[in-house]
DNA sequence: CGTGGCTCCTGGCGGC
DNA sequence: TGCCGCCAGGAGCCAC
């Protein structure tokens, strides 16, 4: 089972997009739906990677950055809510980038046509994803204010960052201004690990919780790398597996709580993470 | 300057 | 059974 898009599942986007299209010369590409690119056009694009070839791939948070080679620049992806990769020679057996594959192609936005016949290809239904053609990542990376990666993040920089901060705790740790890469799902398991209220304040922070946020945060987001990106296969005990109507705390059985925090949909247990 | 709210978009689902 | 309206949600943008 796959969610939204966060940074572990871009992470496998970025394994997949390795292991089918790069080294694969492109021979043409096709914009099914102008509106997912961002800062480019179609013909633009296609300048960019007519019968070049992507050799490299990065992945800074959410975004992933494709390398085409000579003429030295680089495709930005980033997957809204509901976007993927696919790969397919034939169109009735398209594999996703989530390992499954799939009769036909849903809502298939942007396809590479590859010199060997075979396809490669950006999945969004609810057109919240983005393409874009740009010269260099860092420069990009900086001028989104994004902070850094959540998996490479020190204790020390991610304490300042937070710290900097004041507000409701959830809502910092969703801010890809302090680290890139946590989304809705991964910081309520981060504060469901932690024992922490998704509104307590900054300020009320002790060492200690900095400590564990900062622990918690990368191991919730290596563990769903482990397990590609598949939520299911994720440890029993994690709250990520509860997040539904009538579901449960896995430590103490209590009904979790669903509350709007920072505008987006929050479960916790009001037992174990209180304020 | 920080924060809350609106907007984009589409399919799924709850309610009548 | 069928249809309508609401909701989800990342992130940019605006208003306060």
């Amino acid at each position: 089972m796959h969610g939204m898009p966060e940074l572990p599942e871009v992470e496998i986007f970025k394994r997949f997009a390795e292991r089918h299209a790069l080294g694969r010369p492109i021979a043409d590409v096709a914009v099914l739906h102008p509106k997912i690119l961002d800062g480019t056009t179609a013909a633009a694009l296609a300048r960019t990677v007519k019968g070049q070839v992507l050799d490299e791939a990065r992945r800074h948070g959410k975004h992933l950055f494709l390398h085409v080679k000579k003429p030295d620049r680089w495709l930005v992806l980033h997957f809204g809510m509901t976007g993927f990769l696919v790969w397919y020679t034939d169109d009735t057996c398209v594999t996703t980038a989530y390992g499954d594959t799939k009769s036909r192609n849903g809502h298939l936005r942007i396809r590479f046509d590859l010199e060997d016949g075979s396809h490669f290809g950006f999945d969004e239904q609810r057109m919240f994803g983005k393409l874009s053609v740009i010269d260099d990542p860092d420069a990009y990376i900086e001028a989104l204010h994004l902070g850094p990666d959540a998996l490479g993040v020190d204790l020390k920089t991610f304490k300042a960052g937070l710290l900097n901060r004041k507000g409701a705790l959830k809502p910092a740790l969703m801010d890809q201004g302090l680290v890139a890469g946590v989304g809705n799902v991964y910081a309520d398991e981060t504060l469901f690990q932690c024992r922490l209220h998704p509104e307590l304040k900054i300020g009320e922070l002790n060492p200690e919780d900095l400590r564990c946020l900062h622990r918690a945060m990368r191991t919730v987001l290596q563990k769903t790398v482990d397990c590609r990106a598949d939520r299911d296969q994720l440890p029993e005990g994690y709250l990520t597996h509860h997040r539904h109507k009538n579901g449960r705390c896995p430590r103490d059985r209590t009904r979790l709580e669903i509350r709007t925090v920072g505008g987006r949909t929050t479960y916790f247990c009001p037992a174990c993470q209180r304020l």
